[in-house]
RNA sequence: CGGGGUAUAGCGCAGUCUGGUAGCGCGCCAGCUUUGGGAGCUGGAUGUCGGGGGUUCGAAUCCCUCUACCCCGACCA
């Protein structure tokens, strides 16, 4: 490819509202451009990029065995209806109505497409199991896109999904579909990691998130210092301490602690520390008010705690004119202590505390030396709170570790869900209809571009993973403008590596060095190589690797073999 | 959806408080010079000042209203 016929648009000023190095850098590169939020037109050069990882994520899906397909990105509200998604899915669902009034919405996902064409087209037992995916503009009517193709509305997508008589084979082939991400994401050059994801309302056995590791991910991962376990942090298990609990020996007392609210506050009143403190949260349950308890220093874990029987499937904190009705105080004093009728779900590790502190159920006051048993009875005793840096791993092996990460894929077995409200069932070997397990799998194939970004940039722009990088090699020459042998020599070896297959961009836009190389650079090309006047005289020519600091003088008669070396 | 903010040329911004004929830098176009790390000089083009309404002799500036976008929270590939 010519440069000068490439149309490159790249820009030395970041703009103003992109924040994370990768959305600066694709808007710098001109790979993407705004229409609306969380709406982009990919360049040419970015659709390069994205067209690589898409070839990858479809060859390794092919290699696994699926089919690949293509279902329609407007899909009628009647599928939707039968699996109660038109409603429960919510806001991110972009309802449209056609010139009839009849209801669509533009596809956010196709569970419910793939399993009407399951249902019409899989009848025996014989056609399973089997896998189809597809590569396809979803749009998610996010509540704040952001960060460019990290989180955008319209995105592409790889979504597969696989049908099977029975649990043991659906296992398989989420074996066969965890096996494969990890391929693609190794073939990609990303540094990731497969962690244990929350099953969500959608309920089925087992699930992972595959992530890309970077510092500006949104996700918090739990991973064990000395073993494989590695969870989201909404899903790891978070253990009481190990050890001797401390034994109660205080009395129980009131002191006054007029203003002191926060837990923070408190500590510093009474000069104790947080872990010293109980933290009690009163939440709406499914029939009045319940009260969570954690130690001072730990966080709830609202994933959780939304799955507790006790609690509604979406958490609601009690505000405080109900607090102050039932109890007669702030939110800032609360406590287990004297709670009739209240149901008491303490935390693990708050259960196995002594001698604490606590709010009085009065305002400005707290309790010291509050003791499970004689002061309050917990009702059960759960698993409410985040996961710190620093806990032990649910495992058993070690200690966990908070990194973040980037969500660039998932994998989960359905089950039979889907495939029950949709009444998709083949006929088994002895001719009885039988429900499908299902499985689905996804990757975000726009958000991977964004991904690869974070993890593979320098001051000067990107760096791409060979795989993923727009071209290959980079020829450009310097002083061609006046050197007929410049022009030459570069147009020669131009057609000489093009003639040999490689994916080689050819600067001739004639541009002055320094902002050649910037853009070169910030595109992220790999492999740069720059005949001159100077070079050409010795016979010489000159090579840089993107990722490296200096040049490299290569006879220009074994370029191309030099090169293949190197790709 | 709640809270905060912004909207002026392709991009980054000033001008708004205190109303008086719309500016700067980068980019773009033309010419000349330059040509190994984002060149210099000369000349030039580009704006419904986000939309609508109002106040005023006069509105980018003051008032009302609508919209879009960004940031902080809950969602997800």
């Amino acid at each position: 490819m010519r440069l000068s016929q490439f149309h490159l648009h790249t820009s030395k000023e970041t703009p103003a509202d992109a924040e994370i190095a990768s959305h600066q850098l694709m808007l710098r590169a001109g790979m993407i451009r705004k229409l609306a939020a969380g709406i982009y037109t990919w360049s040419p050069l970015g659709l390069r990029v994205l067209r690589k990882v898409e070839a990858v994520v479809r060859e390794e899906m092919e290699r696994a065995g699926a089919l690949e397909l293509l279902m329609p990105a407007v899909q009628p509200s009647e599928l939707w209806q039968e699996t109660g998604r038109w409603e429960r899915f919510g806001g991110q669902l972009l309802k449209l109505k056609d010139r009839m009034q009849r209801d669509f919405c533009f596809g956010p996902t196709h569970e419910e497409v793939i399993t009407d064409l399951a249902r019409v087209e899989l009848r025996s037992y014989r056609q399973l199991p089997v896998n189809f995916f597809q590569i396809q503009t979803k749009f998610r009517d996010e509540i704040r896109p952001r960060f460019g193709v990290m989180r955008a509305r319209e995105f592409l997508m790889k979504d597969a999904y696989s049908f099977h008589l029975d649990e043991a084979c659906l296992a398989q082939t989420y074996n066969t579909m965890y096996q494969a991400y990890a391929r693609i994401f190794t073939r990609l050059g990303l540094h990731f990691r497969a962690v244990q994801a929350d099953t969500g309302a959608i309920g089925g056995k087992a699930s992972h998130e595959f992530h890309v590791l970077a510092d500006s991910g949104e996700d918090a991962l739990a991973v064990s210092d000395s073993s494989q376990y590695a969870a989201n942090v909404e899903m790891a298990e978070a253990l009481a301490p190990v050890g001797p609990a401390p034994q109660p020996t205080a009395e129980r007392t009131t002191v006054a602690t007029p203003g002191q609210r926060t837990i923070e506050e408190v500590c510093a009143f009474l000069g104790v520390a947080k872990e010293g403190c109980l933290k009690t949260l009163l939440v709406k349950g499914r029939e009045g008010l319940v009260a969570l308890c954690m130690r001072g220093d730990h966080e709830l874990n609202e994933v959780k705690a939304a799955k507790l029987a006790e609690l509604p499937s979406e958490l609601v904190f009690a505000d405080e004119a109900e607090i102050s009705r039932t109890l007669g105080c702030s939110p800032g004093y609360l406590g287990p202590v004297g709670l009739a009728d209240i149901p008491l779900l303490v935390d693990r590790s708050a259960a196995v505390m002594a001698d604490f502190v606590c709010g009085a159920n009065a305002d400005g006051a707290h309790l010291q030396g509050v003791n499970w048993g004689r002061d309050a009875v917990p009702t059960r005793v759960v698993d409410l709170r985040k996961v710190q840096a620093g806990d032990p791993s649910p495992d058993g092996n070690g200690t966990l570790e908070i990194v973040r990460g980037i969500e660039v894929g998932h994998v989960f077995q359905l089950g039979q869900t889907y495939a029950e409200k949709m009444g998709a069932s083949v006929l088994d070997e002895q001719g009885k209809a039988r429900v499908m397990y299902m499985g689905c799998y996804g990757i975000g194939v726009s958000r991977i571009v964004a991904a690869a970004i974070e993890q593979n940039h320098d001051e000067r722009g990107i760096r791409w993973p060979a795989p993923m990088a727009p071209f290959q090699v980079v020829l450009c020459s310097i002083g061609g403008n006046q050197s007929e042998a410049v022009r030459d020599a570069a147009a020669a070896l131009y057609a000489q590596l093009q003639a040999a297959g490689m994916e080689v961009a050819f600067d001739d836009r004639g541009l002055r060095p320094g902002v050649m190389f910037a853009d070169l650079e910030l595109i992220g090309i790999p492999h740069r190589l720059v005949i001159s006047e100077r070079g050409l005289a010795q016979g010489q020519i000159e090579y840089r690797f993107r990722a490296a600091d200096g040049n490299e003088m290569w006879p220009l008669s074994d370029t191309l073999n030099e090169l293949q070396r190197r790709l």
